[in-house]
DNA sequence: GTAATATATGAGCAGATACTCATATAAAGG
DNA sequence: CCTTTATATGAGTATCTGCTCATATATTAC
């Protein structure tokens, strides 16, 4: 495990502080699965999306005419949720009805906009 | 307002659902924040920044030494995240120690892994 | 004052991202 | 079978983002 010193210009001030963060940090792998957690909610037509999934399940010309913009757009956003196992979808007929698939999207939602509101 | 059906092509298949989501949807302001809250959690670096300061503040020169980037680049990412007011610094000599400024970052982290683990 | 240290900041660039547009697919109706 | 409807998907593109590199600033030591 590389210290940091051995680096070029590196300096440590803290090396106290270095170690102990390292001890307590998240894993690589785990870092990059939580960042792209986030990315999902960082976006605003992805958020609208989840947040109105809240209420009800919806199908994308429904989405699209809410957050008026195009089918296709509202599709990759679909498919990228999708891809991140955050919402699912049930056919009938023609028609595919998207719901969130996960409790936690609400609470993070709510908690971030908790956050906005004590501002 | 618009309905969404003097568009170009803009179906909806269930007006009911558009129109009621449209009564509980944030508002255009609070989305932009809120997706940009997301994307200061959203990048690697920013999210070992965060989680590193949880602990206890730290300055430029350690986060650079624990994330093994450079300093300028950890300089740039503690501006966003100063700019969201998510860390504040303080002066001691020429180094700056940097702390949350926020409790929801710890809290939003930890539903987020939650999340993640309970897949 | 000058030099050194710690950090900030602007320009520039490679990669990521959120859309558009055209095309493909899947189910239902005829 | 062919057509329509609802959605998916690939390519292309303009914008955004996270870095590097060079330079600027602020504080301390001399």
């Amino acid at each position: 495990m590389a210290t940091g010193q051995d680096r070029c210009g590196c300096r440590i001030i803290h090396l106290d502080k270095v170690v102990s963060a390292r001890e307590t940090a998240i894993s690589a792998a785990e870092i990059e699965k939580l960042s792209q957690v986030f990315k999902a909610f960082a976006d605003p037509s992805r958020l609208r999306i989840l947040h109105a999934l809240q209420e009800e399940e919806m199908c994308v010309c429904d989405l699209s005419a809410l957050l008026e913009i195009s089918e296709s757009a509202v599709s990759h956003q679909l498919r990228l949720l999708r891809t991140m196992r955050l919402v699912a979808n049930r056919r009938e007929g023609t028609v595919l009805y998207y719901r969130l698939l996960d409790r936690h999207v609400p609470e993070l939602i709510a908690l971030a906009l908790l956050h906005l509101r004590e501002e």
